[in-house]
Parts: C-alpha cells; sequence; structure tokens
DNA sequence: CGGTCGACTGGAAACGCTTACATTCGGCTG
DNA sequence: CAGCCGAATGTAAGCGTTTCCAGTCGACCG
C-alpha cells in the first residue's frame, strides 16, 4: 500500500502553498498561467489524487448523488439505474445507491436521512411510498430531491400520465368487444406500490366510460412479478375467466400469458392481455403494452437534480412525459 | 438547513471528551457502563450523526463497498447488483455504484482507482474484462477485490462453469437429433464479453463430442439483447437455416424466438431455441435455458470482499457454483 | 501503608483539504 | 514619484472525527 502523493508533496515540489495548488487545480482564478501549469505537471508526475474524504470536509460537499429505489433485479429500475448513471457520471459525479425494499428499510431509511444528507449532494428517488410525515422529513434537509414515478408538489418530479395511459389501454380492449376485463395490479404487501392504484384508477375509469360494470372480483395482487401475474391470472381462471386483462407492469402480463397457456388458453384468441413498461421481451412476446421511455424519464430527473445542486432555484418544476399503447399480437377482438 | 450536533457538541453536553464520547458511541472499551449510557442518550437527544466524511478522513476507512459492471439495464446486471445489495447493506456498509460500459470508461476506470480506493474498501467486479496490466494496477491498491463471472487467480472469484454449461446445453440439442445448431454469442463490440466468449468454447466441445462440424456461419454475433438475438437470427434464417439455436443470454434467445416467430417458423416444431440466465421470463416463454442463481452468486462475492475488509487474510479463493438446464416446451427432437 | 496496576478519561495531534484573509509586488494614476 | 489597485500567492484557521499518549484515581498486593 504505498502511501499517495497529498497535496501538500505536490506544493513543496513546485515550490509554492498548498492553497496556490488547490487553486490551481480546480480551475480557480487567481493563479497566473504559469505556476498553473507546471503545478498540474508535478500533480501529474505524482499522480496526486485528492483524498476526497478531506475534500469533503472541507468544503461541504460530497460530489455524489443518491439514488434511492424499491428493487434493483426488475427491468424497470434496472433501466432508471442506467438513466441515472448517464447524466450522473457524465457530470463527473458520483452514485451513491440505497434500495429501500421493505417497511423496515423504509424506516431506517427516513431515519439516516441526516446522515445521508452528508453524503449526497442531492436525490433522486424512485416510487418511495412515503407518508407525509416522512415527506416533511425530507424536505427539511433541504437537499436537491428529485421524484420520479410519485408526484410530490415540493420537489422536482418526472412523471408519466399513469392513469390516463391506463386508460387508454383498457379503452383499447374495450374498444376490442372486450366486457369482461380484468386486472392485475399490486400487492399484497409492501411491493403495492403506488402506481399500481393509480393504474387501477384508470382502468376503472375506462370501465366506467365504457359502461362496464367494475367487478372488484377481477382485480388480483400480483407483485410486479412474473411469478406473481402468474398466479394472480391463475386465481383469475378459477372462475368464468375474464376475456381480457390489463397488467401493471409487462412482468406480470409475461406471468399472466404463462399461466394461460398453461391452462390451455391461447392468447390472443382466448384472452387478451395488455401490459405496462414495454420492455424488449414485450416486443418478442408480441405483448401489447404502454411504453414509457423509462431512462430518459430518470435522466431528466437526474438532470433536475444536478441542476439544483449546481445552484439553480427555480420553484419545483413537474415534467410530465408522453407514453403510448404499443399495439402488438396480444391483443385482438373479442369472439 | 439546521445545522447539526457534532461531537463536541455531546461532549459539552455529557461533560465528558470528545475522545470519550467517540469511544461510548463506537462501543470501544474504556467506557465506564455509567458514562456511556449517559453519553448515548444525549446523543440520542440531540440527534447526532457521526460526518461521514470525518470519520472516514481520520480513520482512513470508508465503510463502503464499491460495484463495478458493464451495465445496468439488463436482468443479469440487476440481480448481481440486488445479491450484492443484500449483503452489503446487511454489513451495514454503503454502496458506491460504478459502471464501465466500454472502453473510454474502462481507462477511466482505471486512471480513477488510486482515487476509488480511498473511497471504498473493497470492490466487487462483475464481468469486467480487463487487460493483464489493468488487473496489475487493481491489484496494486491493495484493495479487497473479488471478481464474478471472471476467473482472476489473485483476487477471489465466484464463477460458474460456462465451458461445462454450455456443452451440457448444446449436447442436449444434439441429443434431439440436432446437427445444424447455431450459437448466437458476444459482441460486436465492447460487448464482447468474456463470458460470451467461453460459452462458445463450451459449444464447440459439444460439437466436437457429438462429432458435428463447427460452421463459422453459425456463429453470430448478438450484443446481448433482444434485438441483437433479432437480430443474429434474422441473419441466420437468411440461409439455409439451422434447426437449432444455443443463445448465450436469455435476452438473445427472446429475440431468437421473436425473429424465428415473424418468419413464420414455430418453436420448436422448426427451430430448437436455448438461453442462457433462466430469468422469470424465461420459464413464463418455456423457454429452454441453463439455470444459474445470479443472486447469489453476487452475494457470494460481496461476502468474501466483506470478509477481507473485516481483516481475513486467507490466500485468493475460488467459489463455483451449480449451474442446470431447465428444460422447458423451445426444444425438440428434429424431425 | 507505600507502591503497582488497570480501568477511565482527557489532551491534542493528526487526517488532507478548502477558503477567508493577509501579504507582496508590479504597474498605473495623477 | 507617492500612492493605489488588483492579480498572484501565502498563512492559517477550520472541517469533525479518530487515536496515541499521558494523566487520574481507586483497588489491591505484599
Amino acid at each position: 500500500m504505498p502511501d499517495v502523493a497529498t497535496i501538500e508533496d505536490v506544493a513543496t515540489r513546485a515550490g509554492v502553498s498548498v492553497a496556490t495548488v488547490s487553486r490551481a487545480l480546480r480551475g480557480l482564478p487567481h493563479v497566473s498561467p504559469a505556476t498553473r501549469e507546471r503545478v498540474q505537471r508535478i500533480a501529474t508526475e505524482l499522480d496526486y489524487r485528492p483524498n476526497p474524504h478531506a475534500s469533503r470536509l472541507a468544503a461541504g460537499r460530497s460530489g455524489t448523488i443518491g439514488i434511492a429505489l424499491p428493487l434493483l433485479n426488475s427491468w424497470f429500475y434496472g433501466n432508471v439505474l442506467a438513466g441515472v448513471e448517464a447524466v450522473v457520471s457524465e457530470d463527473r459525479h458520483d452514485m451513491h445507491l440505497v434500495t429501500v425494499g421493505n417497511a423496515d428499510a423504509m424506516a431506517r431509511f427516513v431515519g439516516d436521512l441526516p446522515s445521508l444528507s452528508k453524503q449526497v449532494d442531492g436525490l433522486v428517488m424512485v416510487d418511495l411510498f412515503m407518508l407525509d410525515d416522512m415527506w416533511d422529513a425530507m424536505a427539511e434537509g433541504g437537499m436537491p430531491i428529485a421524484t420520479v414515478g410519485l408526484e410530490i408538489g415540493r420537489f422536482d418530479s418526472v412523471v408519466i400520465d399513469n392513469v390516463g395511459a391506463a386508460h387508454r389501454a383498457v379503452t383499447h380492449l374495450a374498444e376490442l368487444g372486450h366486457r369482461r376485463i380484468a386486472f392485475i395490479g399490486g400487492g399484497p404487501g409492501y411491493s403495492e406500490f403506488e402506481s399500481a392504484e393509480v393504474r387501477r384508477q384508470g382502468y376503472r375509469n375506462a370501465l366506467a366510460d365504457a359502461g362496464i360494470e367494475d367487478d372488484p372480483d377481477l382485480h388480483v395482487p400480483g407483485g410486479f412479478t412474473v411469478d406473481g401475474g402468474r398466479e394472480a391470472m391463475l386465481h383469475l381462471l378459477e372462475g368464468e375467466h375474464p376475456s381480457a386483462v390489463f397488467c401493471a407492469s409487462d412482468e406480470m402480463a409475461m406471468g399472466a400469458m404463462w399461466a394461460a397457456a398453461d391452462a390451455g388458453l391461447s392468447v390472443p384468441e382466448d384472452v387478451s392481455v395488455v401490459g405496462f413498461d414495454d420492455q424488449p421481451a414485450a416486443a418478442a412476446l408480441g405483448l401489447t403494452t404502454v411504453h414509457q421511455p423509462v431512462s430518459s424519464l430518470a435522466a431528466r430527473a437526474a438532470a433536475m437534480v444536478l441542476d439544483r445542486v449546481g445552484g439553480s432555484e427555480t420553484p419545483p418544476r413537474r415534467v410530465e412525459v408522453e407514453t403510448h399503447l404499443e399495439v402488438r399480437r396480444s391483443t385482438a377482438r373479442t369472439i
């Protein structure tokens, strides 16, 4: 473990003070070109790297952006991560990852907030459902925050029109003549993300607009996983099965298709299926689904955080990005 | 932004020195039970949180584990992340995420290594293909490192038998009577991860063992994405199409199935498809594939890093975890 | 009962940087 | 040419911990 060069070493070697080195290396004014060039050269020679902890302690900023989300092993959050990563690393910031997957973790997260706020300059939060007083706690720190998925008035947020998108999807089914349309959504448990609820609202609205009665038996939790979707569909198939299913995620839709196949039903002849997200696998499967540009959505949020970290002081912004229904082979006119 | 309490505040209020507070709060010896209890109470009252940068600067450790991987938006890496996260957060460490997705990023990564080594106590590296001198650079820092996917002798590594697994998969196809078996693998470009190569080796071995001639025209790059797999398959279907395809990932297999369907071929009647990974979607699709326990694999690696961070000094360990072929509906006897 | 030993505790020096403030110095103004 | 100004540079005070070292003090040994 070779002892690494400190700013002092560079200063000595360059025959200047540490203050000058600091200014020279960070591109601050009040350094003559000649000095700056010399300091830079020597820093390179010595392979000097500023100690990040020392900088952060002294300067009070961390140069890192935090990202908090419920899970990592899903297509959606993977893409969120990718989107955030792209802009954050572009801006030469580091990423601090924290997952908040259950109520315990959530409590810890909120409890650790004061500590977190020292470690990151800004935070992007994805789909984290919190109680109001938790949001108060978040706001209190004064740290730049952007939310994606959830719309929290006092923070920057980038969202999609979940209600509208779901409405569109279900209306598509209704227009194909379907009257018995099921909904596979969130829950049970902590996985009951808010997004499932708003999508369900869109589903309800669409049913109402189409003059279809909302049958509570056709609402089934799917936990946003393939397996959950499969279970949900199996459950739906126990009784008189629906002619169409709207799922709050592609994963669940895939599970539903799986269950249908197992039950000897073919898609879309016997049952139409609609998903949500439009991950690449959906295209491969021919799944009709709501397309949302996940990565760019997350990237927007990250950009907003960085913007504020950079000093911008605008009032909270709300960005809504467009979605559209991608119609494929999994939906067809009912017979 | 309310000024937060420092260790000094706690010390003053408790009528002891900062040294004692530090010892008391961290559970070190040489603090009387009474004092410790009082300090803890006061710290809680003041909602005191140690400034992480100050601790790290003074103590020289960071309490965070780094994870470096090529991408974020794939099932595989998402699950790697989840696996690492689970054990890292269990051990109350933070996570520092860095993605190294192309040659530029790789160069920067290696260049920033000295800096990184101050920010993390240990590192888990996934599938990062590096030149030898880069590995030398990594080793030089003396930081605990575990690799997953790649086997680097001087580091802890957790791997699967890629060659064997691929052999098994292709042998399965051969046993079903297939003679014209294609391979969809990595590349072109940086996505040519090492894992594609070793799997190709297993493919070659299996062909040889089955007495099948290896036809270079049947090797096609698929870039480890659904779209890439689709392109690859479309390419394969241009000529006399193969009766079976072995893909180095499930994503590519899904792309291949998609292309087959588009071309009016049915799976497995006209063409058998085998994937690699066994993500949930594979089960939904009935895709025959090599199962590997991704999360636990990654978790093992993280545990090894933490082990070393904790002071363990064993020689480099190598863990090989089992895989198996999950036979489903996408493969059938050739006609 | 003097001395020794250990458990507690405090003092203060790092840790490596940023930055407010002071200083120097050459060139300009009047 | 005295005086002033601003650019370049240096000085040093933090930033909030950890940790080495040295005291203090009561208990216990011989």
